[in-house]
DNA sequence: GTCAAAGTTTACGTTAACGTAAAGGTAATG
DNA sequence: CATTACCTTTACGTTAACGTAAACTTTGAC
């Protein structure tokens, strides 16, 4: 009794359905080399991993990343354990990507304040 | 026995170099809408007001946010309290800014969780 | 008075991230 | 077998957010 494990797979079109964009971007995330589907004839075949590489492109955007810096957290993902020089890099990119996220979040927390504060002073102001 | 209270004002080149910006940029921002200085003569003089309004369009670029959502956020600060109907398109604006902030700092949490575990799994490789 | 530093306007150039259109291939459906 | 729904490539168009250059004024320092 054999358990059969199909690779899950996915078009171009679910994918922009699922990420709520087009098939022309995700045709340009393949152009700026941030993924590179499999065909079957002619027609994108995209993995799992390219679907999950999308999913970080998308949460790259919502936080204003350029694809480019996008494509930097990817490769730092899909860097092959090697030598130590490489891994130093990447534990410094590791470091930069952490400061900037942390920036990001005292910027999101000081306001979210100042909505509060504003929201408060209208609250008060229709009384 | 007066106190004195000096209005602060500042250059465009003070305030380019405290922002870490270019005077081409801040300009810019005034075409768009964003700031008003007033001039003395030929020159651009910015108040306190103005400055802050500059340190949200920075703290804003940080956040991804385009210039015409910051102006959206300026104006929400500056809506003379006065109509109900303002008063609730305001709160809305609140609510759904609001949102967008929260789903950034989801996002965030998830990049940091996902950079500490690649990190973890970087040095576990170089032993 | 002239020189340098900072300010001004006007205007064209540039990059990122797709949008949009055209022209065509393929596969299931009635 | 023709229509419909997706897929493909190629290529030009568009918007945001300034950069860059040119040509000119203003002002404090020497």
């Amino acid at each position: 009794m054999t358990i059969q494990m199909t690779a899950q797979i996915f078009t171009i079109g679910e994918l922009a359905q699922e990420f709520d964009t087009t098939t022309r971007a995700i045709r340009f995330y393949e152009d700026q080399g941030l993924i590179s589907p499999l065909r079957e004839g002619q027609k994108r075949i995209y993995s799992t991993a390219d679907r999950i590489t999308i999913k970080l492109i998308m949460r790259g955007k919502r936080l204003g990343f350029s694809l480019a810096e996008s494509k930097e957290l990817i490769d730092l993902y899909n860097t092959e354990g090697d030598n130590r020089t490489q891994h130093v890099r990447v534990l410094e990119q590791v470091k930069a990507s952490r400061e900037r996220l942390l920036q990001q979040k005292t910027d999101i927390e000081i306001m979210l304040l100042e909505l509060e504060e504003h929201e408060n002073r209208v609250k008060a102001d229709m009384k």
